[in-house]
DNA sequence: ATAAAAATACGCAGAAATGCGTATTTTTTT
DNA sequence: AAAAAAATACGCATTTCTGCGTATTTTTAT
């Protein structure tokens, strides 16, 4: 049996969802949300659940940060983006954010169907025409680079230079031999990145640095 | 009634496909070609064609060349890729050469029907898995050039899973909770895992794993 | 020249990770 | 059915990391 989860701000479709799901029997859907908020918090008492039909438009944490939250958090549960939206942006923005498949709302119940045991099974799904505009996305690189956000933030020269180390997996010690410091030094470094980048671990920063392009 | 030619350098599998092609009468395999070159000769003859199932491994000539080759000479010819292989080079080069698609070769006939028919419509046709590998190249542009050493490392399914979430940045205590063990069972895992790839800490063991093309 | 920013450095406390040993249960393989 | 591998689980000791406070020196900008 399958645990499903449906998040979609428009019930009637969560309706429509549920009637094609319900004709096939391995599948229960465990719970529905209107929103990415209220699907995060329902998963915080409940995240026992195998994939996500995820809506992207849709109020109060749309359905590309509900993909990127629930991914941080729950690495494990599976995401597939159902939408009526099938831009570029929107694609490219559901991939960066870890789904693990894109299908149009106007999927056929047995291609929904086997979308779903395919990524319960490694696999992913998309329709073909999105799986078109994957391929081109991933032959052009320059709508790669003007769709990547680069956030504002400050890193000095020698916070890169420490964080550049930190990416290595060097533990404070060897970086302050390195960089002929104090370890004492390198840990304020590391402290005034986390505070920059709002994080809280090596890889968090890390993660973030990458993404905006600092090492 | 779809034109298609077939490339492949084992006339046996040529058979089978054409086997399978047979099933439906709305395909015609106008031509067939040991290699990359024997394509190229025999497409000056005769261009009229709609689709090419193309092998990759080919003597004089693969098929990730003569896609390109194609691509170039004959734009609105649709590729699909007709394989064995499912190793991430092969696909990376597949998409880069301008392929539409890319299958495995043990798709049933029904599949391979409707590949064909929906890159004909413009969409691309792809395995689960090939699906899965192309979202996960996306997310993690690696330099191919460099050649992937695949050490002789065997994470099993759970160990993978840990390490998965671990390279997410959370914590024992969420992973644990997120898969429904304990902290020392991850903590376990975890040491397992160092182990296996000779690391010592959570960093070193994503960049080999990932290398490795773990994760 | 002076104010602001960056870089340097330490101490302390608590959180988290790592390494090692042991042991039971479940699953897979032979 | 027996053996091997994988998955589960804890305890203990040690190391490393993270967050916070404080403070001095050096560099940069006004």
């Amino acid at each position: 049996m399958i645990k499903l989860a449906i998040a979609d701000d428009n019930s009637f479709l969560i309706h429509a969802t549920k009637e094609k799901l319900a004709l096939f029997d391995n599948f229960i859907v465990k719970l529905t949300a209107i929103n990415g908020n209220d699907l995060i918090e329902k998963l915080e008492n409940n995240h026992n659940i195998d994939v996500i039909l995820m809506d992207i438009e849709m109020p109060h944490c749309n359905g590309i940060e509900a993909t990127q939250l629930v991914k941080q958090r729950y690495p494990q549960i599976k995401i597939i983006m159902l939408t009526v939206f099938d831009n570029d942006e929107n694609i490219f923005n559901a991939i960066k954010a870890g789904a693990d498949g894109y299908l149009l709302k106007e999927v056929n119940p047995r291609d929904l169907q086997q979308g779903i045991i395919e990524t319960i099974n490694g696999g992913a799904t998309m329709t073909p025409s999105i799986a078109m505009k994957t391929l081109k996305l991933f032959r052009n690189p320059i709508d790669f680079e003007t769709t990547i956000l680069k956030e504002e933030v400050n890193l000095t020269i020698r916070e890169v230079e420490v964080l550049d180390q930190l990416s290595k997996g060097l533990k404070y010690k060897t970086i302050a031999e390195n960089l002929f410091l104090s370890e004492g030094t390198i840990r304020k470094h590391v402290e005034n990145i986390y505070n920059k980048l709002k994080v809280h671990s090596r890889l968090e920063a890390i993660q973030k640095a990458k993404n905006s392009k600092f090492i």
